[in-house]
DNA sequence: CTTTGGATCGTCT
DNA sequence: GACGATCCAAAGG
C-alpha cells in the first residue's frame, strides 16, 4: 500500500514511487518532462513531452494488457518507471511508461515530444520530415525519431546507463492540460484519458480539436 | 486543408 | 487467420 505518492505535492521523476501511481494520474504529470535518450555511440537526443495517453489493466478494454499477461505485454506487469516498447502494424514502435505497483498493469502512452536535442540525427532517422515538428508528434515518429524499439522494452528510466531516461528541468506540468478521449481507440470505450500541452505544435494533428486547455 | 486507402508482420485466438 | 494504442502519399476541395 503506498501512503505516501508525492510528498512534496510536486512529483518527482527520479523517485520510483511515483510511479506506482494510477495511470491517469502520472500521465498528466509527465507533460513537460524531458525524455532523454543516449545512443549506442554516445549521442544525446532529448525532447519534452507534450502529449500522452493513459492506459489501464483488467479494467481497460483498450488496454494491451485487458487480458491478462503475455509475452507480449509483460513488462506492463513490472515495477514502474520502466519502459514497455510494442511493435505494431507491421512498421510500427510505440513507447510507454510503466506505471502501478509491480504486479498491477498500467502505462502511460508517448504521443509526443519537443524536440531539444539532436535534431540533426532526428531528421536522418525520418527522412520525409520537413519541419522539425514532422520530427515526433506521434507515438510511431517519436520512437523512429529517437531511435526506440523492442530493444529498450523493460529498461529502467530512472537509472542511467539504461539508454532512455526521463528528467526534470524544473518545468512544471501545465496547470490546465487539454485533455480528449484516445487516438485510435475505439468508440466503445472512450474515456478523455488523453492529454496534451495546451498550443504546442509538436501535438500530434488529430489533437488540436476541444478541450479544457485552449491555446 | 481534409479524406482515403495501402503498407506490413508480430501477436493472440 | 484476423487485426491493430500508426504513418504517409495521393487525390480531391
Amino acid at each position: 500500500m503506498i501512503l505516501v505518492a508525492y510528498p512534496s505535492g510536486s512529483p518527482d521523476v527520479s523517485c520510483r514511487v511515483s510511479f506506482e501511481e494510477r495511470p491517469t494520474v502520472v500521465a498528466p504529470w509527465l507533460l513537460n518532462k524531458v525524455l532523454v535518450r543516449t545512443l549506442p555511440d554516445g549521442t544525446t537526443l532529448s525532447g519534452r513531452i507534450v502529449e500522452v495517453e493513459a492506459y489501464g489493466g483488467s479494467d481497460d478494454p483498450a488496454s494491451h494488457a485487458y487480458r491478462g499477461p503475455t509475452k507480449r505485454n509483460r513488462t506492463m506487469f513490472g515495477p514502474g518507471g520502466c519502459l514497455y516498447v510494442y511493435f505494431t502494424y507491421g512498421m510500427h514502435h510505440c513507447a510507454n511508461v510503466v506505471c502501478c505497483p509491480e504486479g498491477v498493469a498500467g502505462a502511460v502512452l508517448l504521443r509526443a515530444v519537443a524536440p531539444i536535442r539532436g535534431l540533426e540525427e532526428m531528421f536522418t532517422r525520418r527522412p520525409g520530415a520537413r519541419r522539425p515538428t514532422d520530427l515526433a508528434s506521434g507515438p510511431g515518429r517519436l520512437c523512429q525519431a529517437m531511435g526506440v524499439d523492442r530493444d529498450l522494452d523493460g529498461a529502467d528510466l530512472l537509472t542511467a546507463g539504461s539508454g532512455l531516461a526521463l528528467e526534470d528541468d524544473g518545468t512544471p506540468p501545465p496547470g490546465m492540460p487539454g485533455n480528449s478521449p484516445r487516438v485510435g481507440v475505439g468508440a466503445a470505450h472512450q474515456i478523455a484519458w488523453r492529454w496534451w500541452v495546451p498550443g504546442d505544435r509538436n501535438v500530434s494533428k488529430k489533437g488540436l480539436t476541444r478541450s479544457a486547455g485552449g491555446a
